[in-house]
DNA sequence: CAGGTGACTTGACACTGTCAAGTTAGTGTG
DNA sequence: CACACTAACTTGACAGTGTCAAGTCACCTG
């Protein structure tokens, strides 16, 4: 049964009456860039309505295509979730360095401006935040994300580095501090604390932290 | 167009050839205890299949309904999860429980206990204690939610009570432990970290605990 | 200029959540 | 005990979604 076509289909097939003006010329076939305005359009849906607003055919809608164009791009929902995925983490790993670098230059300072860049980071995105540990809607061995994720890895990985590692093995620091900030994340996330009773700032001082000495 | 029906709406309706047998009655309209059994069969889904494999419909033919019966019991798919999640917390309480009333009667042994068994949930639960955090795919203001999520956030709460909480404020230790504990337990599911390499047993020690002295 | 292929579009199907209308079984009242 | 009402379902439909297949168009190469 033939369906009624919607605005948006007339909108994208460029089926509204007039003659194109020089704002809107007529769409080639071939975008030349779709790769990246589809992830852009990903990453715009997630800000602007959470998880449940981000789907394939919005993303190809956003982005001036059909449905099916996304898939010579990338492997399915989970292919553009991952390149998704991969841009946030982009976007964290910077957000970190530019908290440490106006940071003072003592190792303590600099971690400390690291754990508030990766908590401003997941409170101004959240619903990106969420899914960068939704390992179900994701190519987690894509490269791409394996490079993303190792790049915002190393920057805390970096300013642990001069802690003492104590009996807690060579990666005991930066296990410490990922966890210790990601869980705080997730649960100011979800409501479960009060961050303004309790801020990050109060508990960071409880951890044993010993310079390493030499 | 009609379409062909699947075995699973045969079995559903009764239609499979031969009387009914004594371990088959005929089944009645009225299910008698649905609510329990959607519940029951969502958590049996999420155990097997993951997030992805959870679905209304599914729950609804593995309880032996039709698709519209949860309507009755739920507010939709996101009343079900709810209750899903609310009974995956009461269980994740009692694991704790477990944990803590084997270990010695110390405060340092029991507050490891509790984490140990916060930790083991979260291995053997993967699917589930990731959709405890899912704020955005459960009513997290449902008293029966709020009631089992208290409930575990308080034996948490329990274990640390006997530590000093410094100048953190009333509820330093407990939020440090939680975010501890659920992140690690988050960047072991992801696979960002190696819990054989970094077990967490040695990066409890690196917190700054004392007993309160009175 | 012709042929091949990349980059799309169109259409279809199965699955999903939700809603509306209808049906059946259980309960309460006279 | 009979009747009426309502709870607890079933059936059917629709919109949205992901994915697949077939077809079309634009670009590139020989």
């Amino acid at each position: 049964m033939p369906r009624e076509r919607t605005l948006l289909d007339s909108v994208k097939r460029g089926a509204i009456t007039g003659p194109m003006t020089a704002s809107q010329p007529a769409k080639p076939r071939h975008h030349g860039n779709l790769k990246t305005a589809l992830v852009e359009a990903g990453v715009a849906l997630l800000a602007e309505g959470g998880h449940g607003a981000l789907t394939l055919r919005k993303c190809a809608a956003r982005a001036g295509v059909s449905h099916a164009a996304p898939a010579h791009h990338f492997n399915g929902l989970k292919g553009l979730m991952t390149a998704i995925v991969a841009q946030g983490f982009k976007l964290f790993t910077q957000t970190m360095i530019e908290h440490r670098d106006a940071a003072s230059n003592t190792p303590h300072a600099r971690l400390v401006a690291v754990c508030n860049g990766y908590l401003a980071f997941a409170q101004d995105n959240q619903a990106m935040a969420a899914l960068m540990y939704m390992t179900d809607e994701i190519f987690s061995c894509d490269p791409e994300f394996q490079t993303a994720s190792a790049a915002a890895y190393q920057v805390l990985a970096e300013a642990c580095a001069p802690f003492n590692t104590g009996s807690a093995g060579p990666k005991g620091v930066e296990v410490l501090i990922w966890s210790l900030v990601e869980g705080y994340a997730s649960l100011a996330r979800a409501g479960t604390i009060d961050t303004s009773e309790t801020p990050f700032a109060d508990i960071l001082p409880r951890l044993n932290l010993q310079l390493q000495k030499n």
